[in-house]
This record gives C-alpha cells, structure tokens and sequence, in this order.
DNA sequence: CCTTTTTCATAGTGGTCACTATATAAAAGA
DNA sequence: TCTTTTATATAGTGACCACTATGAAAAAGG
C-alpha cells in the first residue's frame, strides 16, 4: 500500500492515459521557454512568444503548464537540475569547502556563457511590477538558499577546522555569493569564460587559509 | 555670439518663458519617477504608475520628458549625482587605487541599501523583451563603462608600481566589479548595510600587494 | 485687445497582455 | 457503439500597454 501517492510522474509509461494523446513533446517544449524565459525575464517573455516558440496555442500551454508563472517555476526547477547542476555536483563532490567553492566559481564560470548568459537565479526578477511580486519572491528565496548552503559550508569548515575559527560563516558565504552573482551580471553583459573564470581565481585569494603549524 | 546652442537648462530662471507655465514640480516629480523605476524596473513600471506617482497626466509627463525612455535615462544621469555619487566621489577624492576601490566599495554599501535597495545601474534591464532593448542596451553600456574606469584605475596603479607589475588591470577590475554587482543583487534582497560592509571588506583582501621591499 | 506659445485636462487610440469559452478531435473504458 | 476523458484549434475576453488628438487655459509679445 502507498503512503505518499506519486502523481504520476514517470517519464516514459507505456500505459495511455484517458483522453486524446498530446501532440507536442512537453519536454521539448519546456526547454524552449526556459531558454526564452533566460533570455528575456519573467516579464519580458510573453504567452504570445512562449506558444510561438513551443510550437503550440495557448490553451494547449495552459493545459500542459498551468499558468506562465507555474511554467517559470517549473523551468527554473529544471534549470537547477540541468545548466545550473554545476552547483549540487560541486557540493556533493568536493571534500574541502575551499575545494567545494573553488568549483563552485570555475563551474558558475563555465556555465554562465551557456544559452543566454548569466545565472536564472543569481539575477533574475531583481525588480518587478507589483502584480509578479509572487514570482520574484520565490526566485529571491531560491537565492537566500543558496546563501544558506553557502554558509553551512563555511560553517562546516570551521567545525573541521579547515580555515581559522574566527571566520565568520555568514560574511565569507555572502562574499562567494556576491562573486557568483557578480559573474551572473557580466556573463549576461557578454564576458568571456576566461574572463569569469579569472573572477573566480581572484575571488578563491580571498580564502582564509589557517596559519600552517 | 553663442556657438554652442545652450537648451536652457538653468535652474531658477527669473526670466519666464513664453506659454502657459508648468504647473508641477519637475525635478519632484523625476524624483518620484526615480524611486518607481529603482523600485519596479523599466518595464515593471507603467505609465499610469508614473503618473500618479508624479501627480501628473500623461499628456504633461510626455511634454516635460518626452518620452518613457527618455525619462528613464534622464533619471539614471540623476541617479549618478545622485545616491550613485559615491562613485565619482571616490575616484575624485582618494589617492591610491586601493584607498579608491576600498572606498568604493564601502560607498556601495553605504548606498545601496537607500531606497528601493541595490543599484540603478548595476543589476538593471539585464534581461527583457525585445522591444526595449535599446534601454537595456544602454544600462549595460555604463556598467562597461564603470569596468572601463575601474581597469584604467588599476592599469593606473601598476604605473605607479602602487602593485605588482604582474597584475591583470582587467581581470582585478572585473572581479571588483563583479563585488559591487553582487552587493548590488543582495541589497535588492534586503542585506544590512553590515552584511555589504563586510562583503566589501572580504574583498579588500583579495587586494593585489606588493612584496614589502 | 489679439496673436502666439506652451501646458493643461479629458478622453481616447490601436495594440498587446494573460487567459479562456466553445466546440471538435482523438484516445480509453464499458 | 457509446460514454468519458483529455487535448486540440478557433476565436475571442476584459484589462492594461505606451502614447496622443483635441480643445481649453494661462502665460508673454505686440
């Protein structure tokens, strides 16, 4: 017996559903608004772009995707998975957070000359009209999270003693932030890898390294 | 004989002129339009939000400033003298480059957590429809613009021999610029003026100096 | 006074916004 | 076959977008 009931979310399942099959590749079409959606904003992008580059009308989005801002929240939680999974594989792969954050940044570099330029959550939705409030929100609140991974991190780090215990987790973890969002900005203004990733080189002098004993 | 046309942009001109006189403020109303546009964005802020703020009718906003970009960019060369004077400031006023970009780098989070909070210019129209891409163009041009100065103040500093002959002048630019950025996006997500102090602390310290002779 | 100039308030312009009502098409279940 | 379910295409919905046509009002020049 089940517990939690799956909704049905099974990427390939042989098993037809009801009614009339849908004629358009759902996942398809998703990575064509999450490409418009990085390039143009929340904003900028409207149902009339979206449908025309997904091929489909507008009922046949709204079926599939709900609303714009259901499918914006459903893109930027594939963008995390996809251009942005740099940033789980550096945390689950590193053993140091020196290591963990030095990969972070040469990662952020590589991945924000990808597509469009710049991060989707580092800088997106910064300022908004009243009426997507709710959606610059909850992309604020995905980088106030990744603040807090970052400053778990530091903190870590300093329980195992890997840099000096008056570090303050919560200062250093803003500063790598600030450097990935910075490196966000000038990808999108068009700045090279090489460029990025001297960002992140200069920004991993700024490590407090222990005293050697 | 006049060579050079001036359009009468004196401040208290007794002389008046020849039609019906305005009957607004107009350095108050901009004012009231900087704070919409800081807040909301160009393209979150209508003309119909402009207007109320400013107290004024359409027909007067578009005759006083021709037009919604116009106003914008006018109010973005008010933004520089204004809350962004920070920055001439300091370029003006300190001697050696690090004493600049130290100060800088405090004057933006002294700054930035005015007002709507983050930068004019900084985090602005970095992603948007493609009918005012010649807005965002524009931003962007000034944060190429502020990457120009600050690599000239490093380049500046290597004559000097203020630091070692082997620093990269844009590469260290970039990453400063990438701070202020960043500042800028954690200052639109409510940072305390603390919390960027010490992230431009934090980066002072990636600060570049020479091996004492 | 009258003309000229500029700004004002009223009331719109066509266009685009996110979204949907309706009816039909295409599948599964009975 | 007949019902049920879901997706489709057509064709819109009212609301808002940036912007303006119109004419009256308020000043200066003559």
């Amino acid at each position: 017996m089940k517990i939690i009931e799956d909704s049905a979310n099974s990427p390939e399942e042989p098993a037809r559903r009801r009614g009339r099959p849908r004629s358009f590749d759902r996942e398809a079409a998703r990575d064509k608004a999450m490409m418009l959606f990085w390039q143009r904003g929340y904003e900028g992008t409207s149902i009339n772009d979206l449908t025309e580059a997904m091929g489909i009308t507008p009922p046949s989005l709204y079926t599939a995707f709900g609303s714009k801002e259901e499918l914006y929240m459903e893109v930027l939680s594939l963008y995390k998975i996809g251009p942005g999974a740099y940033f789980t594989e550096a945390l689950a792969e590193e053993k140091t957070a020196k290591g963990t954050i030095s990969r972070l940044l040469h990662g952020a570099a590589s991945s924000f000359v990808f597509g469009p330029g710049g991060c989707m959550i580092s800088t997106a939705a910064l300022s908004c009209a009243p009426d997507v409030k709710s959606v610059a929100d909850k992309v604020a609140a995905m980088r106030s999270a990744t603040l807090g991974v970052l400053t778990g991190l530091v903190q870590r780090a300093i329980t195992d003693s890997e840099v000096p215990a008056s570090t303050n987790a919560q200062h250093l973890a803003r500063f790598y932030g600030a450097i990935i969002q910075g490196m966000s900005v000038q990808a999108h203004d068009g700045a090279t890898v090489d460029e990025l990733t001297a960002i992140a080189e200069t920004a991993m002098s700024a490590w407090p390294e222990k005293a050697s004993d």
